[in-house]
DNA sequence: GCCGTTTTCGGCCCGACTGTTTTCAGTCG
């Protein structure tokens, strides 16, 4: 049973729970709603930990889940799963994934209008509703009926698409609504948050805060907002509306003295979020939007924050980096002043993944700007150094001797406009194909042309785990390959990436002084934050690298350095950030 | 049912918004 099967299967329970009788089931309820929650977002199988006895290392998973997950995984079912969900047709559970449907609504209508039939419930119910039915229900009317029949047709339009954006999408286009909500005088400041703030890799709706005195008249310009296509909902405070594509956008206000307090609130995560007011219950304070409350002086005023650093302050702890607001015990560090210093863009030394167009006929594509383009863009970056690193030339067209001569040609054009590129050293990459049997695509004389070698997969995506880890592993032991390009060859929303034995790979690594690539390009950004953290905690290198094909392209890499902070990398661990002499050690070193 | 910077027992985040109500239930983040 995948993670996905799991995370609903408790997502059902707890809804089953809240049917049956939420006074008495309250706290089953919250621990299935946060073990499902805890599912979804874990990035290996729960079938391994549960293959390696270790299912209740898992925040969210005690001993009752545990014993119900090993029963479900040695049976395919669960004796208590299946007492919790009887009696309740399974209809229901198809409702509850419809946003603005929870089990209440759900059951009462299915139990209404006996919709027994799950595969046919929505399309029953969008009848009914158009029939007039439902508004003369008890607790429903007009509007709700609508909106039923909106929530239904919207959800069946989007059904199977992916409605997330990758990250550089949502932050230009959240840039967007920020600098039109400047525009209005009474708006002091407006930032994006949520997880556009943390910078998660993918994002679901954007988040916009704004300090103001003014709340109704920026409310009213927000919904306003040329683009809108929908407005969701607009109350005193907050206001969402839907721009194209189906994006939500939130707005939260709060007047300039309470803003940090919205800020913390408003950047999440949930997790964070719900363990940091855990912390503060703990000390006698409760926290929101507004401030911090104190719960043992009752009469003691709510004390406002106008920046973040002071509201996390007055709990006792460390200003927290958003990216790293995760619940992933940085809340622990920040209170025992020992959060590590996040690697930053400024500490960038120079890109090592990047394709010019030169040409040297490759196997894959080529870059659009010419080697002296790239150079120039790496000194307006502030870097030392810059890694041209094309695609190798092509195999099946080329023997090995002219090979040779292609990157020959290259590198000698490289020495002839050294003189003329005094402020950045470039160094002679390539990006080398891994073969299916995993060697490495040119030959060791070409390979002696090169300051080193960035090998990665491009072929036979869909080798098994085993078998793919020894092919990264044989490709990764020439001398002079170095790093391993986007390392699981994922594409957000396209393709899923093969299956490594990351364990292998980070003692490899380790031993033998390899680096792993974070890759910057807005729809790999692989490794992804999670297996960072892995790689750093086994103390083995990454290099932060754009891939990219075009000079304009050499600016994404602040998100890569992101998903470096979220994998919580510092300086260290980030082997471009070194000088170029030791970085060009490094190289050299076996 | 989970979990620990007062706790292995006794707690469990906090508030906004909508629609249908006239004080609240349901849903969401």
């Amino acid at each position: 049973m995948s993670n996905r099967e799991i995370a609903k299967l408790f997502k059902d329970v707890a809804a089953a729970y809240v049917i049956k009788n939420e006074e008495k089931f309250r706290f089953q309820i919250l621990a299935y709603q946060k073990a499902s929650d805890a599912v979804s977002n874990l990035t290996s199988e729960l079938q391994d930990f549960y293959k390696e006895n270790k299912l209740e290392l898992v925040p969210g998973i005690g001993k009752t889940i545990t014993s119900h997950l090993i029963e479900l995984f040695k049976s395919g079912k669960v004796k208590h799963f299946e007492w919790v969900l009887k009696g309740i047709p399974a209809s229901v559970f198809v409702l509850i994934d419809i946003p603005s449907f929870g089990p209440k609504k759900a059951y009462k209508l299915i139990k209404e209008f006996k919709l027994n039939n799950p595969d046919t419930v929505i399309n029953d119910l969008v009848e009914i509703a158009r029939a007039g039915k439902i508004a003369k229900l008890e607790g429903f009317g007009e509007k709700s009926q609508e909106d039923i029949i909106r929530a239904l047709s919207e959800y069946k339009q989007g059904e199977g698409k992916t409605t997330r954006m990758v990250l550089p999408y949502a932050y230009e286009v959240s840039e967007k609504i920020v600098s039109y909500l400047k525009g209005l005088k009474y708006v002091k400041e407006a930032i994006v948050l949520g997880s556009i703030r943390r910078m998660t890799a993918t994002v679901g709706d954007i988040d916009i805060a704004v300090a103001t005195n003014h709340p109704k008249e920026t409310i009213e310009h927000f919904t306003s907002y040329p683009h809108k296509e929908r407005l969701v909902e607009k109350g005193i405070a907050t206001a969402s509306i839907l721009i194209s594509g189906d994006v939500q956008v939130d707005l939260m206000t709060q007047p300039p003295e309470s803003f940090g307090s919205l800020l913390q609130h408003f950047t999440g995560s949930k997790n964070h979020n719900v363990h940091l007011r855990e912390y503060a219950l703990r000390k006698g304070l409760s926290l929101s939007e507004y401030g911090i409350r104190s719960l043992t002086k009752k009469n003691q005023p709510l004390s406002k924050y106008d920046n973040e650093e002071k509201f996390y302050n007055a709990l006792g702890l460390d200003w927290i980096p958003p990216e790293i607001r995760e619940n992933t015990g940085e809340i622990e560090l920040a209170a025992q002043h020992k959060l590590p210093q996040l690697v930053e863009l400024k500490n960038m030394k120079g890109d090592l993944h990047t394709h010019s167009n030169f040409s040297i006929e490759p196997s894959h594509d080529l870059g659009h700007n010419s080697i002296e383009d790239m150079a120039e863009t790496a000194v307006k970056l502030g870097y030392e150094y810059i890694g041209l690193s094309e695609h190798n030339p092509s195999v099946s067209k080329h023997s090995q001797n002219d090979i040779h001569t292609l990157i020959k040609r290259r590198d000698d054009y490289i020495e002839q406009i050294k003189s003329e590129m005094k402020n950045v050293r470039i160094l002679k990459l390539l990006e080398i194909d891994i073969l299916v049997n995993g060697g490495l695509a040119i030959n060791d004389k070409c390979l002696d042309l090169l300051d080193g070698a960035i090998v990665s997969i491009h072929s036979s995506f869909n080798m098994n785990k085993e078998d793919m880890t020894k092919r990264v592993l044989e490709g990764l032991s020439h001398p002079k390959a170095k790093i391993l390009a986007h390392p699981t060859g994922r594409m957000i929303g396209t393709r899923q990436g093969y299956d490594l034995d990351f364990q292998k790979i980070f003692e490899f690594c380790r031993k033998h002084n390899k680096a792993l690539e974070i890759n910057a390009w807005p729809n790999r950004l692989d490794l992804t934050d999670t297996i960072a953290r892995q790689a750093i905690e086994n103390k083995v290198k990454l290099a932060i690298n754009t891939d990219s094909h075009a000079s304009s392209q050499m600016i994404l890499m602040k998100y890569g350095v992101a998903m470096a902070r979220r994998g919580w990398a510092t300086k260290n661990d980030i082997i471009n950030t070194l000088s170029y002499s030791e970085f060009a050690e490094w190289l050299k070193a076996g």
